[in-house]
DNA sequence: GCCTGACATAACCGAAACCTTATAGCGTTA
DNA sequence: TAACGCTATAAGGTTTCGGTTATGTCAGGC
């Protein structure tokens, strides 16, 4: 390392400041000069300066001008991508040396879908606050999970937990599955196809289905089974993410869904409201996980959190729609 | 990001400077801070002041001063491995950017055993420097594999090749086999053995054995083998690395050792030097692979190696050598 | 052809960063 | 106990960094 980080230090650790990479970072995030230089609260021709004195220390032009702002070149490009590891290297240097200072405090940032928030997620909250009191967990909900993976592509999440495609093929990053949870295909208790005993897939192709729009992970398990059956998948009466609105149809209507057992146990607690219908067909079940960059290690604090949930999986697919999933007999 | 980014920014982004995080790097490196400045040519305050700085822009105390040096505290120890990220990061930039500006042109650090430089190695690096001739290839070799994981660890080098253990379990390395290759017992042309047509490894326990040191990759084969028979492992009558030595010795006394198809193929190009034992047992090949930084994907010059190391594997693995490992005939 | 929005340049200024030399404190060691 | 080695502090000087205001340049919209 000291034969070349002598004479590269001097011709770039002493040009490269880290305030030139921040100006240039917010340049790029805001889209123009003018823009990040309200945003950074000084004058503009300070920035312009910055992004000048930046582009002579690397010798190359980092943004193309143009009269509506800015754009950054490859080069800039790169630039920025570098910038921001280096900053969240020292983000995660200084956060390191906090919870060195006192081990139980600390931030969290957990992205999740609402299936995983209302489900998996308040268990492992549960033990993990208690376990940790000083902890703070900061929980950013997203609709989709594409969105969830650019947040945590851009590290506003230090991990992702949620359903997981396989195989999981996701650029830049990595996937560790914690269980596997079984789908049920339910119906309101008060359903005429609660009172069955034994039903195929082929009679409720007919019926209305609850789905969630195609690409997620959770449409293709219905669509999968109805085609290996030879069917057409069910058409689609309402396309929704949210749980809350699919049990409340469910609850009241003749509508039919497939929802994993944890949403199962969390809206029928009482096991009055809905009915895993006992359908012939045997579906895979979907794995849960935590998705965390590659190639960079988390966290202490969210290294905790994720042992704690794997410490958690044990508990969960012990309780009884999980152990049930092979027979598929009625969970209600 | 932009929320808790300006907050932080201005607390942590204006206090710690690179300049200050790379004296601390260098007083860490050097032990003392008077060594450190004379490396740096500054004088001795001017680096008492800057981990000053340091230490009260993070707020913890980040070395222990003695009489004879420093000591860095854990606090230090977490900022100089955050802050060689930092610095690699950089560095990392700057050298895309380059790359950006002419692909051709680049250097890629090698770390690998002996064995790997003269026997795969130069077939690797001919088709790269045939296919960019601008780029610079750096190879530095290391007596064990230990201390090569050291240089990958401390980002001396880019990539290491060479036969790696399975399973892997360097901690922040991750490693990808190329082929497995066959090894082979080995005696000169001239010894005595060499004109037997089948022999077992009972026959050769009482011989004069070349090895190398013990918990190195390729000694532990010999070990097993003669474990698998309940036999005692043989005496190592010459312990090295040495190649050369190996292919000298067993060419002109009566040693025995066992090598890898590669170095085989090498040093016996007339196949009238060395002769490979027609010996009735079973040894596991041995896999070569890449290992690089986990965590970190590596430079785009190093990533334009390692697809051309992975391409030649086709070529290498026909050599009859290789094909002929299951049967263990003669290779001379 | 004339504004307008957006960036670049110039001139200038204060603060801080960074360096130096000199000196003091303090364990270790001869 | 004196000398030595290592670090901390003080005092002082340049440099350069980061910032300002004022002004210039340039492409496109009306």
């Amino acid at each position: 390392m000291s034969g070349t980080s002598d004479h590269w230090d001097r011709r770039i650790g002493r040009r490269v400041t880290l305030r030139d990479l921040h100006v240039l970072l917010a340049v790029v995030q805001w889209g123009s000069m003018a823009k990040a230089a309200t945003h950074l609260s000084v004058s503009q021709p300070a920035i312009s300066k910055a992004v000048a004195d930046l582009e002579r220390a690397v010798g190359a032009r980092l943004l193309d001008r143009s009269p509506s702002g800015i754009t950054p070149t490859p080069f800039g490009s790169v630039l920025v991508k570098r910038g921001l590891a280096v900053f969240d290297e020292l983000r995660q240097g200084i956060n390191e040396l906090e919870f060195l200072a006192d081990p139980t405090t600390g931030e969290v940032r957990i992205g999740c879908p609402e299936s995983i928030a209302a489900g998996l997620l308040p268990a492992v909250v549960e033990r993990f606050t208690r376990q940790y009191p000083k902890m703070v967990l900061r929980v950013a909900q997203a609709q989709t999970v594409t969105s969830e993976f650019n947040e945590l592509r851009e590290r506003t999440v230090d991990l992702m937990i949620g359903r997981i495609a396989r195989p999981f093929t996701e650029e830049g990053l990595s996937a560790e599955i914690l269980f596997e949870e079984p789908l049920y295909i339910v119906a309101g208790a008060q359903s005429r196809w609660a009172k069955r005993r034994k039903l195929t897939l082929a009679e409720l192709a007919g019926e209305r289905w609850i789905l969630t729009p195609p690409n997620e992970v959770l449409s293709s398990p219905v669509a999968a089974a109805f085609h290996a059956q030879g069917l057409e998948p069910p058409h689609a009466t309402v396309v929704s993410f949210s749980f809350h609105l699919r049990n409340h149809l469910l609850a009241n209507t003749d509508f039919i869904s497939l929802i994993p057992a944890s949403m199962l146990r969390l809206f029928n607690a009482r096991q009055t409201v809905l009915k895993a219908l006992p359908v012939d067909t045997k579906f895979e079940p979907l794995p849960v996980g935590i998705v965390t960059r590659k190639n960079q290690q988390p966290s202490p604090e969210a290294q905790l959190f994720i042992d704690c949930a794997r410490s958690m999986v044990d508990t969960i697919i012990t309780t009884p729609e999980f152990t049930k999933s092979a027979t598929h007999k009625t969970a209600g």
